[in-house]
DNA sequence: TTCCATGATTATCC
DNA sequence: GGATAATCATGGAA
C-alpha cells in the first residue's frame, strides 16, 4: 500500500544501486535544489540510505525466512495429526493463510519504522535551515531599500516580489520569508533598526535627488513612486 | 566558544 | 493562500 510506494521511491526497496542516487537526486530537486552544492553532504546521505536500505532487506529475508520455517513446522505438525485425525485440505490452507498474515504485519511494522527512518535521515539532510547560507550584500542592500523605501505598507506584491527575486538572484518563496522575517523582527524592535532605516531614507533620497537632477528640475517632494520597470 | 544575526520551517490565524 | 509569531539551526563576529 502506501508504505510500498514510500519505500520504492526512497529506492529503499526495488532495484539495487543507482535507485538510491536517483532518489536522492530527486529528494534535492524537491528540496529546492541549490545548483552547487555539498557532493559529500549527498554520498554522506546515500551511504546512510544504503545502510537503512541494506537493514531492511536482510531484516526482511530474516521474516521471509522465518515465515517459511514456521510454515514447514505447522505443515510437519498438522501431517502428524493428520494420523489420528482427518485434516481437510482446506484447513491447512487457512492455516498458512493466518501465519502468513501474522508474519505480513510484522512486515508492515519494519516498513513503517524503515519509513520513519528515511523520514528523520531526510530531514536531518535535507532540511533547508542546515545549510543556510546568508543573501550576499548586494542582495540585502536591495530588500532593504525595498522594505524602507515601504515602510509604511512593506507587502510586495507578487510582481514585486517577482522583480526582487530577479534583482538578488534568489527565490520568490526566499524574498518572501525576507520580508516575514523583516516586519516581524522591525516591529518587535524598531529602536534596533532605526539606524539602518536612516541610512536606507538617506540613500533612497541620494538616489531620488541624482535621478531627478539628472531628467529635469520639477520635482515634488512627496512623489510615492520609483517605477523601475527592467523587464528582461 | 559564545552570542547575536539571519534564513527557513512550523503552527496558527484570518 | 498569505501573514504573523515562535522556533529552529547555522553563519560569523567577538
Amino acid at each position: 500500500m502506501r508504505l510500498d510506494n514510500m519505500l520504492l521511491a526512497e529506492g529503499v526497496s526495488g532495484p539495487e544501486k543507482g535507485a538510491a542516487s536517483a532518489a536522492a537526486a530527486a529528494v534535492a530537486a524537491a528540496a529546492g535544489g541549490s545548483p552547487n552544492d555539498g557532493s559529500i553532504e549527498h554520498s554522506d546521505y546515500r551511504a546512510k540510505l544504503a545502510q537503512i536500505r541494506q537493514i531492511y532487506h536482510s531484516e526482511l529475508e530474516k521474516y521471509e525466512q522465518a515465515c517459511s520455517e514456521f510454515t514447514n513446522h505447522v505443515m510437519n505438525l498438522l501431517r502428524e495429526q493428520s494420523r489420528t485425525r482427518p485434516i481437510s485440505p482446506k484447513e491447512i490452507e487457512r492455516m498458512v493463510g493466518i501465519i502468513h498474515r501474522k508474519f505480513s504485519s510484522i512486515q508492515m511494522q519494519l516498513k513503517q519504522s524503515t519509513c520513519e527512518a528515511v523520514m528523520i535521515l531526510r530531514s536531518r539532510f535535507l532540511d533547508a535551515r542546515r545549510k543556510r547560507r546568508n543573501f550576499n550584500k548586494q542582495a540585502t542592500e536591495v530588500l532593504n531599500e525595498y522594505f524602507y523605501s515601504h515602510l509604511a505598507n512593506p507587502y510586495p506584491s507578487e510582481e514585486a516580489k517577482e522583480e526582487l527575486a530577479k534583482k538578488c538572484a534568489i527565490t520568490v518563496s526566499q524574498v518572501s520569508n525576507w520580508f516575514g522575517n523583516k516586519r516581524i523582527r522591525y516591529k518587535k524592535n524598531i529602536g534596533k533598526f532605526q539606524e539602518e532605516a536612516n541610512l536606507y531614507a538617506m540613500k533612497t533620497a541620494v538616489d531620488a535627488a541624482s535621478v531627478s537632477s539628472q531628467a529635469s528640475q520639477a520635482n515634488s517632494p512627496g512623489t510615492p513612486n520609483s517605477g523601475t520597470h527592467s523587464h528582461m
